[in-house]
DNA sequence: CATGAATGAGCATTCATTCAT
DNA sequence: CATGAATGAATGCTCATTCAT
């Protein structure tokens, strides 16, 4: 139970404020607990952090994941359109943990740089696999114009990056989704036969 | 002298490890002279950080402010790709200013959370206009198809939002070329008539 | 069973790392126990350590006071030399112990100095006694030149003093052996007749 | 100024409770300052330590290389003689000093056995040569009985360190001394022709 | 008996900041 | 301008101890 709270408040002190910027003490306090008490869960700061932060990466994964599975009967543009609702279904319902993630991918403390990296990449390979899958199924299926995959995927992917970016220093909801229709829809015009 | 050099050491430590990752004595050692000397020109640690951040935030501006001057004899299309190579050249040869921005609009520390703000809000505005008028300019030539303005715009800012990001996590330059030539590609395909 | 798992653990930690030095927790761990576990047998870290200390004096005194009832039928020579390699022999066999005798009585922790040296000075007349009945019965015997006794046994304990010492900083055992066994030559030759 | 009263504050608090029963605060407070203000001298405890620590083992070597140039023109007894007063004036004299290094080549902690027990073996290798040159000197000049000089080297060093110890059990002077002189006149006994 | 959870007290250490020089 | 000395405040962490289970 204790354990649990303090891996929230971690998770939400740590994304707002940084690994640095966050007193364990604080971390604490937010659970009614005194700081000592970390210690019966966690090793030490580090470790709080890794298991906070893995357990973000974590859930970013495996929404990624269900992505693939459900796109089996939608037409490619809805897929698609999906990916970045989905997304943006995410970051709302999962806000610490995306912003642990975005923070620590973009911007990792000097001690977990390699490990931050590598998790990335992973990450990244499962999203554009999926991104690539999806693609190619519209262009068999007369949906996608033929062009080169890795043309339609890397520009996808920008798109989701710009969003990501702009999702965290947009606060207004109607800004974000006039963003993510007008990013979309000239997307969909170039990529569509 | 030691000011400028304070500065620069300032501006790199703060980009690479934060506010509270940085310790003014790693400042003051960088430059080769003692903590107590930073007060000989700043007030604290937060004058400091902000000094810089300012400063970071100003060659971010004119930057792009330097941009809007450039197209007039220009295809829109080749305009608006020298925007994003600018921007590159920009994050190549001011690392450590693009860094500090990127960092802190994203995540801003709370006591500057809305100085920081406000600082973007404005930038925001000046980069919207010059694109603006950019693709104003390009469907009054023809070059650009008739569209709405702000979907051919929002769908522009989101791609070199998402440039931004992509510059900062993947190292590799022809990565990040390939990316951004992918990206524009589709861009222009769907904005060109 | 645990408790006296946990007195030979605290024996030989309190011995070779101080009680400062030690962590409960360290002992606990040794015996494969949780830290909490040792206040079912003991009623805090000094109780502990004062059982283990006591026990390990106590092991100490019955070897000196073992030391006077072997002599009946030796020759004083012998008797005194073999007081020399008992003391060796308990060394040996009760590492732990004497190290914990050693360490204490010359550096007692504060809170029992008055403790520690109240049971060092009996154990010390003890072994003076023991000494001094030796000597005495040697003189009679005609192998101990005639002299006096305090002389000879206060001559005799430094031997002994010495000889504890160079036990516990030199490793070698060849080295001690022939400490022990030139510091006796020269004790003899000057006490025998 | 400060830096020094450290030390000495130091000197004597690790040398009474050892380094792991001595708090840096209390050294501070011995000195009239705050705690940081150490940090200003000494890299850490551990630093603050090793330099208290060499210095009190320099100056044991220092009076025992002394020794070693004042008996030129004394007998061989006398010379020895003097050897145990000398050690005793050093040990009353430096006091702390001589505590510290006693202390820690009986009880090194762990993080500097290897350091102490190397100064150690030097220091005992200068000082046996002391005291066997004093010997050889003495049985050249027929003071000493012919005899090999090891034995008598091997007696006498177990002589001193006999009284290292009881100097440090023992506070009463009369005690002492009484121990010094029956342990040396024994000595003397044999060792002379 | 033994443990998990929790805590108060304390510790070494860092850091931004001040001030006299 | 620059520094050495000093400090208050805070931080991460350890440890002996308690208590309910």
């Amino acid at each position: 139970m204790t354990r649990n709270k303090l891996k929230e408040a971690a998770m939400r002190l740590f994304g707002e404020k940084g690994y640095e910027g966050t007193a364990l003490s604080e971390i604490a306090k937010e659970v009614g607990v005194k700081t000592p008490a970390i210690y019966a869960f966690f090793e030490n700061k580090e470790d709080l952090f890794m298991t906070v932060f893995r357990e973000a990466m974590g859930s970013y994964n495996s929404y990624i994941q269900a992505l693939s599975g459900e796109h089996k009967e939608l037409s490619a543009k809805d897929s698609l359109y999906q990916i970045l609702t989905r997304q943006y279904a995410f970051y709302q319902q999962s806000r610490e943990a995306s912003l642990i993630v975005l923070r620590y991918v973009i911007f990792p403390p000097a001690f977990l740089k390699e490990t931050i990296e590598e998790a990335f990449l992973e990450s990244d390979k499962l999203l554009t696999n999926v991104i690539e899958q999806l693609i190619k199924k519209g262009i068999e299926e007369g949906d996608i114009r033929e062009q080169p995959i890795p043309l339609l995927a890397d520009a996808f992917l920008n798109l989701m990056d710009g969003l990501s970016m702009q999702y965290f220093y947009y606060t207004s909801k109607e800004v974000y989704e006039r963003k993510l229709n007008h990013a979309f829809t000239m997307y969909w015009s170039s990529a569509s036969s």
